[in-house]
DNA sequence: GCGCCAACCGACTCTAGTGTCGGTTCTATG
DNA sequence: CATAGAACCGACACTAGAGTCGGTTGGCGC
């Protein structure tokens, strides 16, 4: 039971990995302020000042997982999203992917949406860097389907419906993570149903052309 | 510029609102660990020790400060939703009235919604509470629509679109907050068009019976 | 007017946590 | 094999902040 980890040296990038790594848990359950760096080095096998040998500050630290992971994210959305199919089709497919997503990094999910308590203007400034382009880009894809409800994109009322759509989605997957026991499908279900079809319908009416 | 406030003595109850009223404030815009209690108290008009005669600690100042503020919601809530008329009627004077409510009270909607940094078991209890019956309420009011819609208002898929619905109000609320020029039956469009509606109607179908 | 209670304060302790520094040992390379 | 550079560590300085305590003073009841 002793030493099942020989404590071996690690090549510098390596155990940079294994860092952000541990940090991203570590964030994601504590939060910025409520983290010690003390706890990130444990986690990652290494003694807290290693840290700083690899990161000038734990702001710095926080930031480049921020990226990170936020980099995996749109990654692991665009894998599976093909910009082809009917409006609904794609709505439903990046649901899906994103559910998805946070079912395979829920550390990177509450990173990257639950938390919002560092006051630290440079993180501050990422973050909505983050959030500005993640707007953008479901805009995007919303394009098609705004202006055929007779909106201009552009307009303030495409800006909240994407915003509504976007924090909802998140909500839901939060929920998700507090009901582990709902299968993914059934998620997909639901978003669609108040989302795309909407609480007015009757069970016949909905449409999916 | 000098004595604009003579300082005087006040009553202890006077003295505990001014305290809780500073400590909604500093705890909605730094989040529970970056708040210092030195900086509630000077928003307070006081020394930091005369927290300590009112509140036994940290934890329990923003536990009141938490049940004070809810409560405040869902009396604002409750006072100007009636419980008749449409399904549609009916949601929308809710999203009416949460919207106003994050107007006119933006620091207990930031305080209530937006942070999730404490770490604390006592404090993640009360959090707990509150959203439970607050969900419970949402339900209860979308009872009979999600029967329309073939759903067990008991069931998970139910239950994923009442979260849906909550959080992406909230994120709406939140985008509001950054771009305020936008008057609030906007906003209320833009939910119920999403919501409501579905984003798969064209403009000629949308139902409001 | 007088005394008592409670509001108020300053100064203190103690802890947790960030960032620094100098030294040590592993390992890759010539 | 030698050496340089990098990974690693322990110990330190320093700060911020929570909670405590004894004393002081304003104001209300008698």
């Amino acid at each position: 039971m002793a030493s099942q980890e020989p404590r071996k040296r690690m090549r510098g990038s390596a155990r940079r990995a294994r860092i952000t790594e541990a940090a991203l848990d570590v964030f994601a359950a504590r939060g910025y302020h409520a983290t010690a760096m003390e706890e990130i080095a444990a986690a990652a096998g290494v003694t807290r000042s290693v840290l700083y040998d690899h990161f000038p500050s734990k702001r710095v630290l926080l930031i480049t997982v921020l990226q990170e992971q936020n980099a995996r994210l749109v990654e692991h959305i665009g894998a599976r999203i093909t910009g082809t199919g009917s409006p609904g089709r794609r709505l439903r497919a990046t649901l899906d992917a994103y559910f998805s997503f946070s079912e395979d990094w829920p550390a990177a999910r509450r990173l990257l949406f639950d938390h919002t308590d560092e006051n630290d203007p440079e993180i501050k400034i990422v973050r909505w860097g983050i959030r500005e382009t993640r707007t953008r880009s479901v805009a995007v894809m919303l394009g098609r389907d705004l202006r055929n409800l007779g909106l201009d994109p552009d307009s303030d009322t495409a800006h909240a419906v994407v915003e509504l759509l976007i924090s909802g989605t998140d909500g839901l997957a939060q929920w998700w993570a507090r009901n582990p026991s709902v299968p993914r499908g059934q998620l997909v279900e639901a978003a669609m149903l108040v989302l795309w079809t909407g609480l007015s319908q009757t069970p016949g009416r909905t449409s999916m052309s």
